[in-house]
RNA sequence: GCAGAGGUGGCGGAGUGGUCAAACGCAUUGGACUGUAAAUCCAACUCCUUCGGGAUACACAGGUUCAAAUCCUGUCCUCUGCA
């Protein structure tokens, strides 16, 4: 797929988030038809560190990967690791200062830093830093977060134009993340603000399910609605696939979720063959069914594998198990994103 | 045969008079997971139940005690050492 393309048909893209999909090397990645992947800039930040990954040639070179690389901020990280008290740390007005549990070093990511360490990363697409929280949020807060989202995207594309020379020197796209919580009107707020600003592409941000698990559809109309329709849509986090297909429904292009590959290694497959389209392998009742996980399915692991070896492999911990889930789970949503467009 | 150690839930293994239907681990059976600190987490796991409880249970059979998986006696079995 051509970068400039990128948006126009339905894309998913699975998390790589450290610079790999979990328990699949890039060939098998590659015959799952997939075709861009995400990657996080907070985990390749700490580790290999933006130095190294500079030496490498970055994470296209050292993964192999000829296709699309989209860097996801950082901003959902220090949602989940610092305003949730996983990590010490803050968010300020600024950005975010943590610390990494592992090895104690203080690190600091601001708009301009999240910029840089993304084109270290060799990103095509990059994503401007976003001040990311829960959905449950007072007024106040979430027009702090809705304010400071569009501050700092201002700062991310001037530094991305300033410093880079922006889309036109470098072939790289920039996106934006609107924030706003459940509150509709600051959701077209920061969508238009944005909007403003002028991004090539435009996520939905924050938490897409509610606490029931539902789809917060309406919040997530409100960006398509007040957005540059040329523009790709990009609903960060969905989902399951009937998710996908109601997000797609109402204009979103973009996806990436860690439930197809998560799923995967805990033993919830997807499958046309079973009401609700979910199969969970581990259940006794797989033990000695021959049959493959989707009997329209076109993958390695259905052309090659039965439900029962996979049921054997997840249940004893085999790595094979998790691989063979993970190449059906992730051949499932490419096959299902292909054909909503 | 003699001496020593021991027999606990599907398995391993705590517990040595009451708060024990019995820690913990494994296995088993369900479930959760939505811009990945997740090969993770949660729950159930003797039987019955109107979910308040009830009935059997710690090799087997007796006994002591208000009370026993825990103390005593016998039986059976296992392991180690010596013959």
């Amino acid at each position: 797929m051509e970068l400039k393309d990128f948006g126009k048909k339905h894309v998913f893209m699975p998390d790589a988030t450290r610079g790999a999909v979990r328990f699949l090397t890039t060939q098998q990645l590659k015959e799952t038809g997939t075709t861009a992947i995400v990657t996080n800039t907070l985990h390749l930040l700490m580790s290999p560190g933006v130095e190294r990954m500079e030496k490498l040639g970055g994470i296209k070179k050292m993964m192999n990967w000829d296709g699309i690389v989209l860097t996801d901020s950082g901003g959902f990280q220090v949602f989940s690791l610092i305003h949730s008290g996983k990590w010490k740390g803050k968010v300020h007005e600024d950005g975010a200062t943590f610390k990494s549990p592992l090895t104690g070093d203080v690190y600091e990511i601001t708009p301009e830093r999240s910029i840089d360490i993304q084109m270290s990363i060799g990103s095509d697409i990059l994503v401007a830093f976003d001040d990311c929280r829960k959905t449950d949020l007072t007024r106040k807060e979430a027009e702090i977060s809705v304010d400071r989202t569009v501050k700092w995207a201002q700062r991310c594309k001037k530094q991305f134009e300033s410093v880079y020379g922006g889309t036109k020197a470098t072939g790289k796209l920039l996106s934006c993340v609107v924030q706003g919580a459940n509150y509709p009107d600051l959701r077209k707020r920061c969508a238009e603000e944005l909007s403003e600003i002028g991004f090539d592409g435009y996520n939905f941000g924050g938490f897409v399910v509610n606490d029931k698990g539902d789809l917060v559809l309406d919040e997530m109309a409100a960006v398509i609605e007040n957005t540059p329709s040329d523009k790709f849509k990009y609903a960060m986090g969905v989902g399951k696939p009937e998710d996908i297909r109601r997000a797609s429904k109402i204009g979103y292009k973009v996806f990436d979720t860690v439930l197809v590959t998560r799923n995967a290694r805990h033993g919830t497959l997807y499958s046309s063959d079973i009401e609700g389209e979910v199969l969970r392998i581990g259940n006794a009742e797989y033990a000695e069914d021959l049959k493959p996980i989707d009997s329209r399915c076109d993958c390695y692991t259905c052309q090659t594998h039965s439900r029962s070896y996979v049921h054997q492999m997840l249940k004893v911990g085999e790595a094979t198990g998790m691989t063979l889930a993970t190449i059906h789970n992730l051949r499932y949503y490419q096959n299902l994103v292909q054909g909503l467009s």
